[in-house]
DNA sequence: TCTGGGGTCCTAGGACCC
DNA sequence: TCTGGGGTCCTAGGACCC
């Protein structure tokens, strides 16, 4: 067989899927094919914000995080759909299917984008075919579009996806480096956003190329470490690997609103956390985690933002656990003034199983009669198993 | 008529310990 | 007397991404 590959490089796909939460729409309902739809959410409630909008739609200018008054003012005729998450994570799901029909080495790295390692699926075609057979299937079986980028590395393939859309398919070898990459300025570089092309534009830096042959003491000097890091990208290095079960590994998990009006009743603003910290409880039982520290995030109404953590002794996740430790912080540290947002967040997640260790560990210490208590943890589990034995610690800690 | 909600990673300072 | 240096944990905030 021809060797498509090479000897010790890795062969990288980023699948990127366009538009994504307005093509499931579309797919949904066909009516909408071909129209300028977005979808956002509701005005009425200050969330009227662009969260995307189809091909059509962006002919007039609408983009992501627009005002829907203002995209309306571009475009009279577009389309308002309200998100609906459920439809788009199932879509999600369905698309990481078959992406994993093509390679075990899938890491998704958000509802509608992921890394496709394909080093070892050359029995599938070239890369080329392959990334053409995905974005046909994707198109034929889920009615969805989307763009790949076929690279050694995560950092070029990322590049590369961006290059062609909707529908495209970009190909970036390291000897494409100087012609596609290093021509584009700062700020189209993955990595690096408003603030930090500021800063290299400060040192005298304007393309990609000036970042790939800048002075590294100068560059560590505004960006510390992560200067070499995207000198390093600039330059097509990226040692990451594709990592299946990256996407299980939570660090946090938390839920935000934004209020209708700005409020400082203080009743309200506490059904508000308690709302918040259920739907946090929820979340962490579906993902089956818990966690040991619980932050809440305050915005007020002229949009200044403060977060407060508290770490906890023991890994909790009932809700009311989660809204007790919320409200404490709230009652702390709100300053009395209107609130604009709210949020309450996990973080510091533990897996349930490791967490039940982790209880046994600190009743035992805790406890007066150790060895009782430890056997009747242990009794407790081979019974009814984990969740009796989380419960019952949980009912246990509230008697003290 | 301004500007959502879900995350990750990194940094910096203070407390505390040896 | 008057004050080293290293390490870890915790908290808060900033930058970035989709």
């Amino acid at each position: 067989m021809k060797q498509y590959y090479p000897k010790n490089g890795r062969v990288i796909l980023h699948v990127d899927m366009n538009s994504f939460f307005a093509s499931v729409e579309m797919a949904y309902d066909a009516s909408l094919k071909g129209k300028p739809i977005a979808v956002a959410g509701n005005p009425e409630e200050r969330k009227g914000i662009i969260v995307t909008c189809s091909y059509e739609a962006r002919k007039f200018g609408v983009k992501t995080t627009m005002a829907v008054w203002e995209a309306k003012k571009l475009c009279p005729k577009l389309i308002i759909l309200r998100p609906n998450f459920e439809r788009y994570r199932e879509a999600s799901g369905a698309m990481f299917d078959i992406l994993r029909q093509y390679s075990e080495l899938v890491e998704p790295v958000s509802i509608d984008e992921g890394y496709i390692d394909i080093t070892e699926s050359y029995e599938l075609g070239t890369p080329l075919e392959i990334a053409t057979k995905i974005q046909k299937q994707l198109l034929n079986e889920l009615d969805l579009p989307c763009s790949i980028g076929i690279a050694p590395n995560k950092f070029l393939a990322k590049m590369a996806s961006d290059m062609k859309k909707p529908m495209g398919i970009t190909i970036m070898r390291k000897r494409d480096i100087p012609e596609k990459i290093w021509t584009l300025p700062l700020i189209e570089m993955h990595g690096i956003g408003k603030k930090t092309a500021e800063k290299l534009m400060n040192i005298g830096l304007q393309t990609i190329k000036d970042l790939a042959y800048s002075d590294e003491k100068q560059l560590e000097k505004i960006l510390g470490i992560r200067g070499m890091k995207l000198k390093e990208r600039a330059n097509g290095v990226d040692l990451r690997t594709v990592d299946p079960n990256a996407a299980n590994d939570f660090k946090s998990v938390g839920s935000s609103t934004t209020l209708p009006k700005d409020c400082s009743n203080q009743q309200e603003l506490l059904k508000v956390l308690e709302r918040l910290a259920l739907e946090t409880a929820q979340r962490l039982k579906k993902k089956n985690y818990l966690t040991k520290n619980v932050s809440i995030t305050i915005r007020y109404k002229n949009r200044s933002t403060i977060t407060r953590s508290r770490k906890l002794n023991n890994p909790i996740i009932q809700y009311s656990d989660i809204y007790n430790a919320a409200k404490v912080l709230f009652m702390k540290h709100w300053n009395g003034n209107p609130v604009r947002l709210l949020g309450v967040t996990g973080q510091d997640l533990v897996d349930q199983q490791h967490a039940v260790e982790q209880l046994n560990l600190f009743s035992y210490e805790k406890a007066a009669v150790k060895e009782p208590l430890y056997k009747a943890i242990d009794q407790l589990r081979e019974k009814y198993g984990e969740n009796a034995v989380l419960k019952g610690l949980k009912n246990n800690d509230r008697k003290k």
